[in-house]
DNA sequence: CAAATAGTGTCTTTTAGACACTATTCG
DNA sequence: CGAATAGTGTCTAAAAGACACTATTTG
C-alpha cells in the first residue's frame, strides 16, 4: 500500500493517535423465549461490555477477550456494526469505539452476577447514549438475519422441533409469526433427523437440524 | 461512560494506540452511463483516496478533507462500510482503516488528472487487496439503496425524465431494467414538474423531480 | 372419545414480470 | 404517414397471507 502523503510532507502516521475501544451487544434468547442482551455493571450503572484494543490486537480478538472475561464464552464470531466517533465528550481522551454484535445460546453464557447480567430487552435499564444505538443496530441486523433463514446464529440446540424454532424466531422478531408460512419458509432449509419428540400430548413433532 | 477497567488495574487508554486511516470509494455515473469510481495514483499504482485521521477529527471530516483535496468536491455525506484490521502487513506500523462510501454526480467531481481519475468499473486497474473489497461493498450498498428508491444519492440533476432515471439505475444495477416495472415502482415516489422535454423525436417525456 | 398439537391443502391477495396496445411527437 | 419514444392496460407467474381441514398422539 502506498504511503499516505500530506501536503506538508509530514508522515501522517506520526500524528497523535486515538484510543480505540470495542463495545459489543451480545444477544441471546432466554428460556422464556425473550430476546435479551448481556450487560455489565460498573459504578452502579449498566453498559455493554467493552475494552480498549491492546497493541497489535485485532478488533475481533479484543471483543473475544472482553467477553471471555465477562461471560465465560468462547468461539463467538463478532460482527462489526459501526464506528462511533465521539463516544463521549467528557471522557478522558480521544476514543473511537467500534461497535460489534454477536448472538450466542443462553446456556453458553456463564456470567458472574455481580459483574454482568443477561437482561431482557423488555426490562432494559438506562444505558449510555451510544449504547442504545448499538443495541438497536444489533437487534436490527439480527432480525434481518433471521427473517428468511432458520436460526443462523445457532441460538437453538439441535435437534429441535419447528415449534421451538418458531418460538426463537418470534423472540428475535419481537412479534408472532404465522405457523404455516413459517414452516413453508424454513422446512426446506432444514434436515429432518427422522426422529420425533415423544412424551407430550398431541401428535409427536418431527425433529430437525440445521443444514 | 464508565472507565474501562483492566484486570491489572492499568488505565487502558495508556496502551499503545493504532494509527487510524480512512479510505473512501467515491462512486459516480459517467455521461456514458457507466458506474465509475474515483481513484488516485501514487507511485504508478492506483488506490482509493484516503488519509490518516488528524487529532480530534471525526472520521467523516477526514473523508471530506481527503476528497476536497483530490476531487474538489464538497458537501458529501460519507457512509461507513467496515473497519479493516490489518490493511497491510508490510506497512510501517499498526494501522486501522475505516472504509467509507459516497456517491456524487459526475459533474461535481473536479479532478486533477495527474493525481486522480474517475475510472469505470469495467476498466479497473489492479488495486491494493482491501480496496477491492471496499469497492465491492460500496457497490453492493449503492445497489441496495437504488433498488426501490429513485436516485437516493442524487446522481442525476433535476428535472429528469423517467428514461434518464432508468439509465442511471441501470448503470448502478449493472443490468437492464424493465421499463414498465421501473416506471410503476418509481413514479409514485416522484413529483411531476408539469413540464415536458421538447425537441426530440417521439412523444415528449414528462419531467420529474425527487420528492 | 375429547383435547391438544403437528402437518397440509387450497383459496385469496399481493407483487413482479411479460407483452402488447395506445398516445404523441418529428420529419 | 412511418418511425420513434412515452405511457398504460391487462394477463400471467410467483410469493405471501389466511383459513380450515386432516393426522396422530395422550389421558
Amino acid at each position: 500500500m502506498a504511503t499516505y502523503i500530506d501536503p506538508s510532507g509530514r508522515r501522517l502516521d506520526e500524528y497523535p493517535r486515538p484510543s480505540v475501544a470495542v463495545d459489543t451487544a451480545v444477544l441471546t434468547v432466554t428460556a422464556e423465549r425473550e430476546l435479551a442482551v448481556l450487560l455489565v455493571t460498573t459504578d452502579g450503572g449498566w453498559r455493554l461490555p467493552g475494552t480498549f484494543l491492546h497493541e497489535r490486537e485485532t478488533l475481533s480478538d479484543a471483543v473475544l477477550r472482553s467477553l471471555l472475561a465477562k461471560a465465560g464464552v468462547e468461539g463467538l464470531s463478532p460482527r462489526q456494526l459501526h464506528v462511533f466517533d465521539e463516544p463521549d465528550r467528557d471522557d478522558r481522551g480521544w476514543v473511537l469505539s467500534v461497535a460489534h454484535r454477536d448472538a450466542v445460546p443462553f446456556a453458553r453464557l456463564v456470567v458472574d452476577a455481580s459483574l454482568a447480567r443477561v437482561i431482557p430487552l423488555s426490562a432494559l435499564p438506562p444505558l449510555p447514549f451510544a449504547h442504545e444505538d448499538i443495541l438497536k443496530a444489533a437487534v436490527a441486523t439480527l432480525r434481518a438475519d433471521y427473517a428468511y433463514v432458520p436460526d443462523p446464529s445457532g441460538l437453538l440446540s439441535e435437534p429441535f422441533t419447528l415449534r421451538d424454532l418458531q418460538s426463537v424466531h418470534e423472540a428475535v422478531a419481537g412479534e408472532p409469526l404465522r405457523r404455516d408460512t413459517f414452516r413453508r419458509t424454513m422446512e426446506p432449509q432444514l434436515r429432518a433427523t427422522g426422529d420425533t419428540l415423544q412424551g407430550a400430548v398431541g401428535k409427536p413433532p418431527r425433529l430437525f437440524a440445521r443444514v
